[in-house]
DNA sequence: CCCTTCACG
DNA sequence: ACGTACGTGAAGGGT
Protein backbone atom coordinates (compact mmCIF):
# COMPACT_ATOMS: atom_id res chain seq x y z
CA UNK A 1 0.00 0.00 0.00
CA UNK A 2 2.75 2.43 0.54
CA UNK A 3 4.67 1.63 -2.32
CA UNK A 4 1.45 2.35 -4.62
CA UNK A 5 0.36 5.73 -2.78
CA UNK A 6 4.68 6.69 -3.18
CA UNK A 7 4.52 5.31 -6.97
CA UNK A 8 0.99 7.63 -7.39
CA UNK A 9 2.31 10.55 -5.44
CA UNK A 10 -1.01 10.39 -3.56
CA UNK A 11 -2.90 8.44 -0.90
CA UNK A 12 -5.75 7.18 -2.26
CA UNK A 13 -8.30 4.12 -1.98
CA UNK A 14 -6.94 1.48 -3.59
CA UNK A 15 -9.89 -0.61 -3.94
CA UNK A 16 -12.25 2.36 -5.41
CA UNK A 17 -11.94 1.67 -9.10
CA UNK A 18 -13.10 5.26 -9.19
CA UNK A 19 -10.11 6.97 -7.35
CA UNK A 20 -8.26 4.75 -9.12
CA UNK A 21 -9.13 5.73 -12.30
CA UNK A 22 -8.47 9.72 -11.30
CA UNK A 23 -4.94 8.28 -10.31
CA UNK A 24 -4.14 6.07 -14.04
CA UNK A 25 -5.93 8.22 -16.15
CA UNK A 26 -6.19 12.07 -14.83
CA UNK A 27 -2.95 12.15 -13.07
CA UNK A 28 -0.25 9.63 -15.01
CA UNK A 29 -2.13 10.47 -17.78
CA UNK A 30 -2.40 6.71 -19.18
CA UNK A 31 -4.69 6.26 -21.86
CA UNK A 32 -8.03 4.19 -21.17
CA UNK A 33 -8.70 1.14 -22.52
CA UNK A 34 -12.18 0.44 -21.75
CA UNK A 35 -15.03 2.23 -20.56
CA UNK A 36 -17.78 0.48 -18.07
CA UNK A 37 -21.17 1.70 -18.60
CA UNK A 38 -20.64 4.00 -15.50
CA UNK A 39 -16.68 5.09 -16.42
CA UNK A 40 -13.24 4.05 -17.18
CA UNK A 41 -12.64 0.20 -16.55
CA UNK A 42 -9.40 -0.50 -14.39
CA UNK A 43 -10.28 -4.20 -14.55
CA UNK A 44 -7.51 -6.43 -14.86
CA UNK A 45 -6.93 -6.95 -18.72
CA UNK A 46 -6.84 -3.67 -18.44
CA UNK A 47 -4.03 -3.43 -16.17
CA UNK A 48 -2.05 -5.99 -17.63
CA UNK A 49 -2.48 -3.53 -20.88
CA UNK A 50 -1.54 -0.47 -18.63
CA UNK A 51 1.72 -2.16 -17.38
CA UNK A 52 3.39 -1.80 -20.40
CA UNK A 53 3.71 1.99 -19.87
CA UNK A 54 3.36 2.49 -16.61
CA UNK A 55 5.18 0.97 -13.02
CA UNK A 56 1.65 1.54 -11.33
CA UNK A 57 -0.68 -1.36 -12.96
CA UNK A 58 1.39 -3.87 -12.12
CA UNK A 59 1.64 -2.76 -8.02
CA UNK A 60 -2.48 -2.26 -8.16
CA UNK A 61 -2.87 -5.64 -9.80
CA UNK A 62 -0.75 -7.36 -7.10
CA UNK A 63 -2.39 -5.91 -4.11
CA UNK A 64 -5.83 -6.73 -5.65
CA UNK A 65 -5.14 -10.44 -6.29
CA UNK A 66 -4.26 -10.29 -2.44
CA UNK A 67 -6.70 -8.49 -1.11
CA UNK A 68 -9.58 -10.63 -2.70
CA UNK A 69 -7.90 -14.14 -1.65
CA UNK A 70 -7.40 -12.37 2.21
CA UNK A 71 -10.90 -10.76 2.10
CA UNK A 72 -13.00 -13.22 0.37
CA UNK A 73 -11.30 -16.46 2.15
CA UNK A 74 -8.72 -16.28 4.69
CA UNK A 75 -10.40 -13.73 6.64
CA UNK A 76 -14.14 -15.49 6.26
CA UNK A 77 -13.54 -19.67 6.23
CA UNK A 78 -12.33 -19.59 9.79
CA UNK A 79 -14.82 -17.64 11.03
CA UNK A 80 -17.75 -20.12 9.47
CA UNK A 81 -16.65 -23.52 11.17
CA UNK A 82 -19.66 -24.93 12.98
CA UNK A 83 -18.86 -25.60 15.99
CA UNK A 84 -20.74 -28.76 16.56
CA UNK A 85 -19.65 -30.73 13.11
CA UNK A 86 -16.13 -28.68 12.96
CA UNK A 87 -16.74 -28.49 9.10
CA UNK A 88 -17.71 -25.26 7.24
CA UNK A 89 -21.03 -26.15 5.25
CA UNK A 90 -22.74 -24.11 2.03
CA UNK A 91 -25.99 -23.92 0.95
CA UNK A 92 -26.15 -25.43 -2.92
CA UNK A 93 -29.20 -23.82 -4.76
CA UNK A 94 -30.95 -26.20 -7.63
CA UNK A 95 -32.83 -23.49 -8.97
CA UNK A 96 -30.85 -20.71 -9.26
CA UNK A 97 -28.94 -21.24 -12.53
CA UNK A 98 -30.48 -21.20 -16.36
CA UNK A 99 -29.07 -24.02 -17.57
CA UNK A 100 -29.69 -26.79 -14.90
CA UNK A 101 -26.46 -26.47 -12.83
CA UNK A 102 -26.15 -26.06 -8.67
CA UNK A 103 -24.95 -22.89 -6.83
CA UNK A 104 -23.56 -22.69 -3.80
CA UNK A 105 -23.79 -19.88 -1.52
CA UNK A 106 -23.32 -18.63 2.64
CA UNK A 107 -20.34 -19.24 1.39
CA UNK A 108 -19.91 -20.25 -2.07
CA UNK A 109 -17.77 -23.13 -2.00
CA UNK A 110 -17.50 -23.50 -5.49
CA UNK A 111 -15.17 -20.61 -5.98
CA UNK A 112 -12.16 -21.76 -3.64
CA UNK A 113 -8.73 -21.02 -5.35
CA UNK A 114 -6.77 -23.20 -7.08
CA UNK A 115 -4.94 -21.32 -9.86
CA UNK A 116 -2.04 -19.53 -8.57
CA UNK A 117 0.05 -20.97 -6.06
CA UNK A 118 -1.37 -18.81 -3.21
CA UNK A 119 -4.55 -19.96 -4.02
CA UNK A 120 -4.04 -23.29 -3.89
CA UNK A 121 -2.40 -22.85 -0.23
CA UNK A 122 -6.21 -21.51 0.44
CA UNK A 123 -7.34 -24.92 -0.88
CA UNK A 124 -5.02 -27.15 1.13
CA UNK A 125 -7.18 -26.02 4.55
CA UNK A 126 -9.93 -28.11 3.06
CA UNK A 127 -8.85 -31.16 4.94
CA UNK A 128 -9.88 -35.02 5.55
CA UNK A 129 -10.60 -36.00 9.20
CA UNK A 130 -7.73 -38.23 10.74
CA UNK A 131 -7.92 -41.89 9.22
CA UNK A 132 -9.55 -40.53 6.04
CA UNK A 133 -8.39 -38.82 2.76
CA UNK A 134 -10.23 -36.46 0.17
CA UNK A 135 -10.91 -38.26 -3.30
CA UNK A 136 -11.76 -35.82 -5.91
CA UNK A 137 -12.79 -37.06 -9.12
CA UNK A 138 -13.69 -34.68 -12.25
CA UNK A 139 -14.81 -35.38 -15.67
CA UNK A 140 -12.35 -34.79 -18.24
CA UNK A 141 -13.64 -32.46 -21.00
CA UNK A 142 -17.19 -33.15 -20.52
CA UNK A 143 -18.10 -29.91 -22.56
CA UNK A 144 -16.20 -31.22 -25.63
CA UNK A 145 -17.63 -34.40 -25.21
CA UNK A 146 -21.22 -33.40 -25.24
CA UNK A 147 -20.46 -30.88 -28.03
CA UNK A 148 -19.11 -34.23 -29.99
CA UNK A 149 -21.53 -36.39 -29.12
CA UNK A 150 -24.98 -33.31 -29.67
CA UNK A 151 -23.72 -32.56 -33.42
CA UNK A 152 -21.77 -35.53 -34.39
CA UNK A 153 -19.48 -34.37 -35.86
CA UNK A 154 -16.90 -37.62 -37.14
CA UNK A 155 -13.45 -35.95 -36.93
CA UNK A 156 -14.18 -34.47 -32.95
CA UNK A 157 -15.95 -38.14 -31.94
CA UNK A 158 -13.11 -39.72 -33.40
CA UNK A 159 -10.37 -37.94 -31.86
CA UNK A 160 -12.13 -38.73 -28.65
CA UNK A 161 -12.58 -42.40 -29.67
CA UNK A 162 -9.06 -42.54 -30.17
CA UNK A 163 -8.23 -41.00 -26.65
CA UNK A 164 -6.43 -38.04 -28.20
CA UNK A 165 -5.13 -34.84 -26.49
CA UNK A 166 -8.05 -33.02 -28.59
CA UNK A 167 -6.79 -29.39 -27.51
CA UNK A 168 -3.49 -30.66 -29.36
CA UNK A 169 -5.39 -32.77 -32.47
CA UNK A 170 -7.47 -29.41 -33.09
CA UNK A 171 -3.94 -27.28 -32.73
CA UNK A 172 -2.47 -29.90 -35.57
CA UNK A 173 -5.97 -29.97 -38.13
CA UNK A 174 -5.89 -26.27 -37.63
CA UNK A 175 -1.84 -25.51 -38.02
CA UNK A 176 -0.84 -28.76 -40.11
CA UNK A 177 1.15 -31.49 -38.68
CA UNK A 178 0.81 -34.28 -36.29
CA UNK A 179 -0.56 -33.66 -33.16
CA UNK A 180 2.98 -34.92 -31.42
CA UNK A 181 4.58 -31.82 -32.59
CA UNK A 182 2.28 -29.15 -32.15
CA UNK A 183 3.92 -25.97 -30.34
CA UNK A 184 2.54 -24.55 -26.67
CA UNK A 185 1.69 -21.51 -28.51
CA UNK A 186 -0.53 -23.99 -31.03
CA UNK A 187 -1.90 -25.90 -28.75
CA UNK A 188 -2.79 -22.85 -25.96
CA UNK A 189 -4.89 -21.17 -29.03
CA UNK A 190 -6.72 -24.06 -30.16
CA UNK A 191 -7.33 -24.93 -26.93
CA UNK A 192 -9.08 -21.07 -26.58
CA UNK A 193 -10.96 -21.97 -29.58
CA UNK A 194 -12.41 -25.12 -28.61
CA UNK A 195 -13.91 -23.25 -25.39
CA UNK A 196 -14.70 -20.53 -27.44
CA UNK A 197 -17.05 -22.56 -29.61
CA UNK A 198 -18.43 -24.08 -26.31
CA UNK A 199 -19.44 -20.10 -25.52
CA UNK A 200 -20.67 -19.07 -29.14
CA UNK A 201 -17.84 -16.66 -29.63
CA UNK A 202 -17.15 -14.14 -32.16
CA UNK A 203 -13.59 -13.12 -33.88
CA UNK A 204 -13.29 -10.24 -31.71
CA UNK A 205 -13.56 -12.70 -28.76
CA UNK A 206 -11.20 -14.53 -29.79
CA UNK A 207 -8.96 -11.84 -30.95
CA UNK A 208 -8.62 -10.04 -27.51
CA UNK A 209 -8.14 -13.99 -26.07
CA UNK A 210 -5.36 -14.82 -28.06
CA UNK A 211 -3.98 -11.26 -28.44
CA UNK A 212 -4.27 -11.27 -32.05
CA UNK A 213 -6.01 -9.14 -34.61
CA UNK A 214 -9.47 -9.52 -35.71
CA UNK A 215 -9.18 -10.47 -39.21
CA UNK A 216 -6.92 -13.41 -38.14
CA UNK A 217 -9.19 -14.62 -35.21
CA UNK A 218 -11.78 -14.83 -37.88
CA UNK A 219 -9.55 -17.10 -40.04
CA UNK A 220 -8.84 -19.28 -37.27
CA UNK A 221 -12.24 -19.91 -36.90
CA UNK A 222 -12.81 -20.48 -40.09
CA UNK A 223 -10.38 -23.21 -40.47
CA UNK A 224 -12.15 -24.88 -37.45
CA UNK A 225 -15.18 -25.13 -39.10
CA UNK A 226 -13.57 -26.82 -42.20
CA UNK A 227 -11.75 -29.41 -40.46
CA UNK A 228 -15.35 -29.80 -38.26
CA UNK A 229 -18.04 -29.20 -40.29
CA UNK A 230 -20.04 -31.04 -38.42
CA UNK A 231 -19.89 -28.61 -35.40
CA UNK A 232 -20.96 -25.40 -37.93
CA UNK A 233 -23.90 -27.75 -38.79
CA UNK A 234 -24.72 -28.49 -35.43
CA UNK A 235 -24.58 -24.64 -33.91
CA UNK A 236 -26.81 -23.46 -37.27
CA UNK A 237 -29.43 -25.68 -36.44
CA UNK A 238 -29.59 -25.06 -32.85
CA UNK A 239 -29.73 -21.56 -33.29
CA UNK A 240 -32.42 -22.11 -35.69
CA UNK A 241 -34.60 -24.61 -34.15
CA UNK A 242 -34.33 -22.22 -30.90
CA UNK A 243 -36.06 -19.53 -33.05
CA UNK A 244 -38.49 -21.90 -33.90
CA UNK A 245 -39.12 -23.32 -31.26
CA UNK A 246 -38.68 -20.36 -28.50
CA UNK A 247 -36.00 -22.65 -26.70
CA UNK A 248 -33.55 -25.00 -26.36
CA UNK A 249 -33.40 -28.47 -24.48
CA UNK A 250 -30.57 -30.59 -23.01
CA UNK A 251 -30.11 -34.11 -23.95
CA UNK A 252 -32.53 -34.87 -21.01
CA UNK A 253 -34.79 -32.43 -22.06
CA UNK A 254 -33.95 -29.54 -19.57
CA UNK A 255 -36.06 -26.29 -21.20
CA UNK A 256 -34.29 -23.21 -21.58
CA UNK A 257 -35.94 -20.39 -23.13
CA UNK A 258 -35.04 -17.89 -25.40
CA UNK A 259 -37.74 -15.17 -26.34
CA UNK A 260 -35.15 -12.24 -26.88
CA UNK A 261 -33.65 -14.30 -29.46
CA UNK A 262 -36.44 -12.70 -31.57
CA UNK A 263 -35.51 -9.35 -31.16
CA UNK A 264 -35.05 -6.97 -33.66
CA UNK A 265 -32.42 -5.51 -31.36
CA UNK A 266 -29.22 -7.73 -33.06
CA UNK A 267 -26.97 -7.81 -30.07
CA UNK A 268 -30.06 -8.86 -27.39
CA UNK A 269 -30.59 -11.59 -30.53
CA UNK A 270 -26.90 -12.32 -30.59
CA UNK A 271 -27.04 -12.94 -26.40
CA UNK A 272 -29.73 -15.24 -26.51
CA UNK A 273 -27.87 -17.15 -30.04
CA UNK A 274 -24.84 -17.66 -27.93
CA UNK A 275 -27.06 -18.32 -24.92
CA UNK A 276 -29.21 -21.32 -27.42
CA UNK A 277 -25.52 -22.67 -27.81
CA UNK A 278 -24.42 -22.63 -24.45
CA UNK A 279 -27.04 -24.01 -22.58
CA UNK A 280 -27.35 -27.22 -24.33
CA UNK A 281 -23.53 -28.12 -23.69
CA UNK A 282 -23.42 -26.85 -19.96
CA UNK A 283 -26.65 -28.03 -18.96
CA UNK A 284 -26.67 -31.97 -20.57
CA UNK A 285 -23.49 -31.58 -18.43
CA UNK A 286 -25.06 -30.67 -15.34
CA UNK A 287 -27.93 -33.68 -16.00
CA UNK A 288 -24.83 -35.85 -16.39
CA UNK A 289 -23.31 -35.41 -13.07
CA UNK A 290 -26.70 -35.06 -10.78
CA UNK A 291 -27.50 -38.36 -12.55
CA UNK A 292 -24.12 -39.56 -11.63
CA UNK A 293 -24.54 -38.02 -7.43
CA UNK A 294 -28.01 -40.01 -7.86
CA UNK A 295 -26.55 -42.93 -8.89
CA UNK A 296 -23.55 -42.90 -6.40
CA UNK A 297 -25.57 -41.96 -3.79
CA UNK A 298 -27.61 -44.68 -3.90
CA UNK A 299 -24.58 -46.76 -4.24
CA UNK A 300 -23.10 -45.71 -0.68
CA UNK A 301 -26.91 -45.95 1.04
CA UNK A 302 -26.74 -49.60 -0.40
CA UNK A 303 -22.87 -50.12 0.84
CA UNK A 304 -24.00 -49.09 3.95
CA UNK A 305 -26.86 -51.09 4.94
CA UNK A 306 -24.58 -54.19 3.30
CA UNK A 307 -21.72 -53.16 5.39
CA UNK A 308 -19.61 -53.54 2.00
CA UNK A 309 -18.15 -50.36 3.07
CA UNK A 310 -19.28 -49.66 6.52
CA UNK A 311 -19.52 -52.37 8.93
CA UNK A 312 -21.81 -50.87 11.22
CA UNK A 313 -25.55 -49.89 10.70
CA UNK A 314 -27.63 -47.23 11.86
CA UNK A 315 -24.72 -44.93 12.73
CA UNK A 316 -26.00 -41.24 13.27
CA UNK A 317 -22.54 -39.99 12.84
CA UNK A 318 -21.28 -42.22 10.32
CA UNK A 319 -17.41 -42.70 10.60
CA UNK A 320 -16.72 -45.40 8.53
CA UNK A 321 -18.76 -44.48 5.44
CA UNK A 322 -17.93 -42.39 2.54
CA UNK A 323 -19.27 -38.59 2.57
CA UNK A 324 -19.98 -36.99 -1.06
CA UNK A 325 -18.99 -33.76 0.34
CA UNK A 326 -18.82 -31.37 -2.48
CA UNK A 327 -19.76 -30.52 -6.22
CA UNK A 328 -18.10 -28.53 -8.43
CA UNK A 329 -19.72 -28.34 -11.64
CA UNK A 330 -17.52 -31.19 -13.41
CA UNK A 331 -16.31 -32.70 -9.99
CA UNK A 332 -17.43 -34.71 -7.19
CA UNK A 333 -15.60 -34.41 -4.11
CA UNK A 334 -15.49 -37.42 -1.19
CA UNK A 335 -14.16 -37.78 2.15
CA UNK A 336 -13.41 -41.26 2.47
CA UNK A 337 -12.09 -43.90 5.17
CA UNK A 338 -7.93 -44.41 3.38
CA UNK A 339 -8.98 -48.15 3.19
CA UNK A 340 -12.19 -47.88 1.06
CA UNK A 341 -10.42 -45.63 -1.13
CA UNK A 342 -9.53 -47.99 -3.85
CA UNK A 343 -13.30 -49.71 -4.07
CA UNK A 344 -14.95 -45.94 -4.09
CA UNK A 345 -13.03 -44.88 -6.65
CA UNK A 346 -13.70 -47.88 -8.63
CA UNK A 347 -17.65 -47.17 -8.15
CA UNK A 348 -17.73 -43.48 -8.54
CA UNK A 349 -15.48 -44.16 -11.83
CA UNK A 350 -18.62 -46.55 -12.82
CA UNK A 351 -20.87 -44.39 -12.02
CA UNK A 352 -19.88 -40.67 -13.45
CA UNK A 353 -18.35 -42.24 -16.65
CA UNK A 354 -21.70 -44.97 -17.35
CA UNK A 355 -24.52 -43.14 -16.11
CA UNK A 356 -25.21 -41.20 -19.37
CA UNK A 357 -24.20 -43.21 -22.60
CA UNK A 358 -23.06 -40.86 -25.34
CA UNK A 359 -21.31 -41.68 -29.28
CA UNK A 360 -17.46 -40.65 -26.90
CA UNK A 361 -16.45 -42.27 -23.71
CA UNK A 362 -16.70 -40.32 -20.94
CA UNK A 363 -13.62 -40.24 -18.49
CA UNK A 364 -13.06 -39.31 -15.16
CA UNK A 365 -9.44 -37.99 -13.64
CA UNK A 366 -9.37 -39.22 -9.76
CA UNK A 367 -7.19 -38.02 -7.11
CA UNK A 368 -6.57 -38.52 -3.55
CA UNK A 369 -4.62 -36.50 -0.96
CA UNK A 370 -4.80 -35.43 2.78
CA UNK A 371 -6.31 -32.03 1.91
CA UNK A 372 -8.66 -30.88 -1.74
CA UNK A 373 -5.09 -29.06 -3.52
CA UNK A 374 -3.89 -32.49 -3.16
CA UNK A 375 -6.78 -34.40 -4.14
CA UNK A 376 -7.31 -32.19 -7.29
C1' DC B 1 -29.08 -1.35 -3.80
C1' DC B 2 -26.31 -1.16 -8.02
C1' DC B 3 -21.74 -1.27 -10.00
C1' DT B 4 -17.23 -3.13 -10.67
C1' DT B 5 -14.07 -6.56 -9.98
C1' DC B 6 -12.54 -11.23 -9.53
C1' DA B 7 -12.77 -16.09 -7.45
C1' DC B 8 -14.42 -20.72 -9.71
C1' DG B 9 -16.30 -24.31 -13.60
C1' DA C 1 -21.54 2.31 -36.17
C1' DC C 2 -22.06 -0.94 -32.46
C1' DG C 3 -20.93 -4.32 -29.30
C1' DT C 4 -18.63 -8.07 -28.89
C1' DA C 5 -17.24 -15.96 -25.29
C1' DC C 6 -21.26 -19.21 -21.28
C1' DG C 7 -22.68 -19.97 -16.11
C1' DT C 8 -22.29 -18.40 -11.07
C1' DG C 9 -21.45 -15.59 -5.78
C1' DA C 10 -18.98 -12.31 -2.70
C1' DA C 11 -16.55 -8.14 -1.42
C1' DG C 12 -15.92 -3.20 -1.37
C1' DG C 13 -17.23 1.37 -3.03
C1' DG C 14 -20.56 4.67 -3.73
C1' DT C 15 -25.22 6.38 -3.68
Amino acid sequence: MRRIWAIAGVEFNINSPKQLGEVLFDKLGLPVIRRTKTGRSTDEDVLTKLAASHELPAEVLAWRSLAKLKNTYLDVLPTLVNPETGRVHTSFNQTVTATGRLSSSDPNLQNIPVRTELGRRIRESFTAAPGKILVSADYSQIELRIMAHLSGDAELCDSFRRGEDIHARTAALMFGGEAAAVTGEQRRAAKAINFGIIYGMGAYGLSQQLSIDQKQAKEFIERYFERYPGVRVWLDRTIEEARRAGYVETLLGRRRYLPEIASTNRSVAQFAERMAINTPVQGTAADMIKQAMLAIDRELEKEKGTDSFSPRKNRSVPFSQPLMVLQIHDELLFEVPEGEADRLVAMVREKMEGVMRLSVPVKVDVGRGANWAEAH
